[in-house]
DNA sequence: GTCGGCAATGACAACGTTGTCCAGCGCGGG
DNA sequence: CCCGCGCTGGACAACGTTGTCATTGCCGAC
């Protein structure tokens, strides 16, 4: 800026008024300013300016999984066009389901002073960010609650979902269900859980553990699983799968292993792009997922535009696509 | 810091030493500080450090079209790794295509002071970057050349994906292949028509001009393009589509227009997931995205590193991962 | 002719941090 | 006893920008 102002002829202030477009600037000397700008290519610091201004950094910070999943760059799209249109920009970061990444990429994010943090939470400890709340840090979780603080929450009705899903298999002469889930240390799993046994005891089935299988999964366990919950004298006739990935490890196990006539009718929670066009077309407990993004981003900016209530608490609904998997009957 | 040296009874600098892990204090006043720190929830501004230091910031920039869409999303995470290792934190931004949108993402980007700048280009014209390549800020183009400078870029062999792509075709009897590609000013379209039609000279076919439809397409456009190419006196007994997104149209028009027996034999471009579970199981020109991502970023980071060889241009390689819809007969 | 007022410009401090340099202090050797 | 050295701590400037306030010059009104 200094070199711009002695190209210009002018002080330093000068310019700085002209790149501020701050009234009071003589027309010529802003032209000459501008020109000298140009013949630079000068671009004004943000970091300085907002060290000197004390104003926000224009930025917020979103923690999940794994952008590459696609549940998570949904979200993640759905949050850059909230901050869009609030003029932030969007740091994002991996954690990798590792609390302690998170912790790192949370801590380093505050140190980079942005304005606020959408968190979807790896681990159950979220104490080491109550100092930066105290200090005013809005921070939103989302598809699961913080650990051990209270705060601002968006999820999906991982609980009614399940219960939906059994009822929906129940009514279609299930009385047999497997349930594939993920790790059960993961908030959504566990929820899932609860609401698949819950579906069971308002279907008014029998329960059996043996058709529960938890997480983590990969190609090898579920493969596994399917064996330990198809395999056997009282066999499950039906699936429920916890999330995505896990629909889409038991559809390729299914394909791999078994005659079409012989698979177990599915319902997996999570929709996916093709579910419609496989053979059968994949039942779902769908949600809006870019809704769970808007909804927690619009929560951050209302924070920071001042709204201080306590700590809001909201759950999106979940509703079944019926599109074949899940309504052969045993 | 301030207050912490107040607290401490130390002076300000000698809380700088100690968060800066400085030799040199006594390390009972280490520990003094510390607690200060500790006690007033202290978090030191990165923005005003890297101000003083005149150092990096830390973060590199990623423009591209959308985050949702998974092959930006594979490559936002491939770069998110890499960046990683070289420690930095990644800023995205979707331009929507939008030439204009990606000019203010890049240029508030450089005002941030990021240190390197990934670019998926919207646009044609990135003469505005000069000034700042000028000044030294490394910026690799991928997917996609830049318009109008010489710069780093990494692309995938679009050409000769296509030209594999009808060979394959050819291979299997069909003389009438369709091509149903993206906006022709999209460089990756157009680059696949090159090589569309390069794969018809090769062969020995006849091209005929009225089975290439381009888009932007649509539900609509791609039942328009279907009807265009397949109901006609000499339809098209094979398809081959520009992109993921324009894949699963198809598949998804195909599937409510035309008995599965009649369809056209089809060849994708990109891979996508699920693609193997589909009937019949759909055959693709598949590269590495998430190379794609790396060899972008690395390329990046060896320039950070001091590299100032002449601009290169890498080209990854790409292949036919038959699957059954590109094996059919005519 | 003087003065008030306004428009244009500039000098200076400050934002939070770190690099440079100097001061105090205790201690051992000459 | 004094000098110098090593170790610890502090004062000050600077990074690039902007807010505050002062200065300059000019015009019109009394």
């Amino acid at each position: 800026m200094n070199d711009v102002a002695r190209l210009a002829g002018v002080s330093l202030k000068t310019v700085s008024r002209v790149v501020n477009g701050e009234a009071g600037v003589h027309p010529g000397t802003a032209t000459r300013v501008l020109a000298a700008i140009d013949q630079l290519g000068f671009r004004r610091n943000l970091g300085a300016r907002n060290l000197r201004r004390g104003s926000s950094t224009g930025t917020i910070g979103v923690l999940l999984e794994d952008v590459a999943n696609p549940f998570y760059s949904i979200i993640t799209r759905a949050v850059e066009e909230v901050a869009r249109q609030y003029d932030r920009h969007v740091l994002t970061g991996s954690s990798d389901e590792d609390p302690e990444r998170e912790r790192e990429l949370a801590l380093e994010f505050c140190a980079r002073r942005v304005d606020g943090l959408l968190v979807v939470p790896a681990g159950l400890r979220h104490g080491y960010l109550v100092p930066e709340i105290h200090a005013g840090l809005p921070v939103v979780f989302l598809d699961r609650p913080a650990g051990d603080i209270v705060a601002d929450t968006v999820l999906v009705d991982n609980l009614g979902g399940t219960v939906e899903a059994v009822a929906h298999l129940a009514r279609h002469g299930h009385r047999r269900v497997a349930f594939l889930g993920d790790a059960p240390n993961i908030f959504t799993a566990n929820e899932r859980l609860r609401g698949f046994r819950e579906g069971y005891a308002r279907a008014g089935l029998r329960f059996d553990e043996e058709l529960v299988v938890m997480g983590p999964h990969d190609e090898r366990t579920i493969a596994e699983a399917l064996r330990h919950t198809m395999l056997r004298p009282d066999p499950a006739t039906a699936l429920v799968t916890g999330n995505n990935r896990i629909t889409v490890l038991v559809l390729r196990a299914l394909a791999a292993l078994t005659d079409p006539a012989d698979r177990p009718a599915l319902v997996g929670f999570d929709d996916f792009e093709l579910a419609d066009l496989l053979n059968p077309p994949v039942t779902v407990i769908a949600h809006d997922t870019a809704a769970l993004g808007r909804a927690a981003a619009e929560l951050l900016f209302a924070r920071l535009a001042g709204d201080n209530s306590p700590p809001h608490r909201v759950t999106l609904p979940v509703h079944v696509i019926a599109r074949g998997s899940g309504e052969k009957h045993p």
